[in-house]
RNA sequence: GGAGGGUUGGCAGAAUGGUAAUGCACUAGUCUUGAAAACUAGCGGGCGCAAGCCCUUGGAGGUUCGAGCCCUCCACCCUCCGCCA
C-alpha cells in the first residue's frame, strides 16, 4: 500500500513504476476515485461540524429550546445519511483500487517483461564437469533410499513425497547447519532471533504482506477460513502487526522456519520431475524490520543477500545471482535479487532463493510503527530473504555425484552427519 | 461444543447516552558545569500558512439530535465446564 497523499504528489511517477512492472493499473482512475473522495467527505464534514455544535448545545438548553433544535437537527440528519452512503459506494471502490497500486521499482531495475529479462549481475563457483553420464536426483536419491516418490504419491498425491534414511539425514543436517550459521551471527549483534512460526494463518498477513488479494488460487484454504502460508515471511512479518517498535530495538532480525505450501495453480505441467516443484516443503527465511530509511533498506538488502552467498558457497554449490527485471517484481517489492543453483540434469540455474525489500509497502497494510526521535510515528520498512529453501537437499546431490551413484557430502554438513563424507 | 467476563493512546487506567480524565513513559525547552529533580509545551490520524475543523474507544451494522456507554453480528483474549490429546 502506498500512501494516498504520495500518490497524488507523485501521480506520473507511481504510473511509470507500473508501467515498468508491466501492472495495468490507471492512477488517473484512482485519482478521479479520490477527487470524489474528498469532495463528499469535506461536504459531510462541515455539516457533521455544524452536527457537533448545535449537539453541544442541546444539554445545556431548556425543554423548548432543546425541542427546536433537535428539530433542526433532523434534515441534517437525513442529508448526512444519504451522502454516507454515497461514500460508501466510492469508498469500496476506492480501497478496491488503492490495494492494487504497485510499489515503485528502484531506479537499479532494469527493465523487461519476465524473469527471461532477468540480468545475471554475479556467479560464483565452478560448474561441475562429470566423466561419465550424470544422474538426475530422481535416479541419485532412489537408489541411495533417500526419496520415495512413488509411496508419496500414494499417499500424499500428485507432487507428493517422502524423504527416507539419508534423504531426511542430509535435510537434518542442513537445517542444523543454517541454525549454526545464524547463532554465530547472532553472537556478534545479538540478533537473528530463531523463530518456529506456523503456517495456518488468518487472512489479514496475506493482505498485509501483499499475497492477498491478488494470490488467492496460489493458496490453499481451509473450511474455516485460514489459508496456508507459502513462505515464514507471512507469519515473520505479521508478528508485529499492529504495534508500535522501539527505535532503538531496530532493526530486528529474525530467522524464521516453517512448512511452505504451494498450490501452483498456474504450473500443473511444469517441473512434474523429482522434488523441484512441490506442494509441501521446509523453509528459513529471514525477515528484517528496519528504520523507514531507504539507504538502509538498501544496506540491509545486501546483508542477507550475502548471508544467503555464504550458505551456498559453504555447501560449494555453483550458483549466479540474477537482478530481476521490473516485470518479474511483486507488487510490493522495489528491488528483488535472486540466487540460483546450477542443475546439472537441466544444464541451467534454477531459482533457490529470493531476497527483496518493500519499504514501507507491506507495513503500512500491517500497521507496523515506530515512534521516531523526533516524536513522530513512523512506519518501519521490511525486508526478506530465503535462508534455506528445499531445493539446495537435491542441488547437493546432482552436483556432487560420483560414478558410482554416491553423493559427497559437503564438509560443513559432515558434524551433522557422523562425520561421514560419502552417502553410498 | 456450552456458560460467563473482557478489548479505551507507547503502557496503565477513568468516563448517570451530552461529545475521550489522569498517571507513567517518551520528545523538546527552561533551570544546571553536567545529570537528576522541578517547571513549561508537545505527545493516535487527516486537512490547513494559521485560527481552526474533521476523524479516532477491537471490526461491521443499527437505534438516537447526539453512542466508549444501548441493540445485532463478527474477531480476538481470559475463567470455568465438556470433549480430545
Amino acid at each position: 500500500m502506498l500512501d494516498i497523499k504520495f500518490i497524488r504528489e507523485n501521480a506520473e511517477l507511481v504510473q511509470e513504476g507500473a508501467k515498468k512492472k508491466r501492472i495495468d493499473f490507471d492512477v488517473k482512475k484512482l485519482l478521479l476515485v479520490d477527487d470524489k473522495r474528498k469532495a463528499i467527505n469535506q461536504d459531510i464534514e462541515v455539516k457533521r461540524a455544524k452536527q457537533n455544535e448545535v449537539s453541544q448545545k442541546i444539554p445545556k438548553a431548556d425543554s423548548i429550546q432543546r425541542e427546536a433544535l433537535i428539530k433542526e437537527m433532523q434534515p441534517l440528519k437525513e442529508e448526512m445519511q444519504k451522502l454516507e452512503e454515497e461514500l460508501k459506494g466510492v469508498m469500496v471502490e476506492w480501497q478496491k483500487l488503492m490495494v492494487t497500486v504497485p510499489n515503485i521499482p528502484d531506479m537499479s531495475v532494469p527493465e523487461g517483461d519476465s524473469d527471461k529479462d532477468n540480468k545475471e549481475v554475479k556467479m560464483w563457483g565452478k560448474i561441475p564437469k562429470f566423466d561419465f553420464t550424470p544422474k538426475d536426483h530422481v535416479e541419485l536419491m532412489t537408489n541411495l533410499g533417500m526419496l520415495d516418490l512413488d509411496r508419496g504419491a500414494k499417499v500424499a498425491g500428485f507432487r507428493g513425497y517422502f524423504l527416507t534414511g539419508d534423504g531426511a539425514r542430509l535435510q537434518f543436517a542442513l537445517w542444523q547447519f543454517i541454525n549454526d550459521f545464524f547463532q554465530k551471527k547472532a553472537k556478534k549483534d545479538n540478533k537473528w532471533i530463531p523463530m518456529i512460526v506456523p503456517s495456518l494463518l488468518r487472512r489479514e498477513p496475506f493482505i498485509g504482506t501483499g499475497y492477498l488479494p491478488q494470490g488467492e488460487e496460489d493458496l490453499y484454504k481451509t473450511q474455516d477460513g485460514q489459508y496456508l502460508s507459502g513462505t515464514a515471511e507471512v507469519a515473520m512479518m505479521s508478528y508485529f502487526m499492529d504495534e508500535v517498535l522501539d527505535k532503538k530495538d531496530l532493526p530486528k532480525k529474525m530467522l524464521g522456519f516453517s512448512n511452505a505450501y504451494r498450490r501452483e495453480a498456474g504450473a500443473h505441467g511444469k517441473d512434474t520431475k523429482g522434488i523441484l516443484r512441490v506442494h509441501e516443503f521446509f523453509k528459513f527465511e529471514q525477515v528484517i524490520l528496519c528504520e523507514a530509511n531507504h539507504e538502509t533498506s538498501v544496506k540491509l538488502h545486501e546483508e542477507i543477500q550475502s548471508n544467503t552467498e555464504e550458505i551456498t558457497q559453504a555447501l560449494g554449490l555453483p550458483y549466479r545471482v540474477v537482478i530481476n527485471c521490473a516485470g518479474d517484481l511483486g507488487l510490493g517489492q522495489v528491488k528483488k535479487y535472486d540466487i540460483e543453483v546450477w542443475l546439472p540434469s537441466e544444464n541451467v540455474y534454477k531459482e533457490t532463493g529470493s531476497a527483496s525489500y518493500f519499504h514501507d509497502f507491506q507495513t503500512r497494510r500491517l500497521n507496523i510503527r515506530y515512534r521516531d526521535e523526533d516524536g513522530k510515528m513512523k512506519f518501519a520498512h521490511s525486508l526478506n530473504n530465503t535462508a534455506l529453501s528445499g531445493r539446495p537437499l537435491m542441488m547437493i546431490v546432482e552436483n556432487n555425484q560420483q560414478v558410482d551413484g554416491s553423493i559427497i557430502i559437503p564438509e560443513v554438513l559432515r558434524p551433522y552427519m557422523e562425520g561421514r563424507e560419502k552417502i553410498k
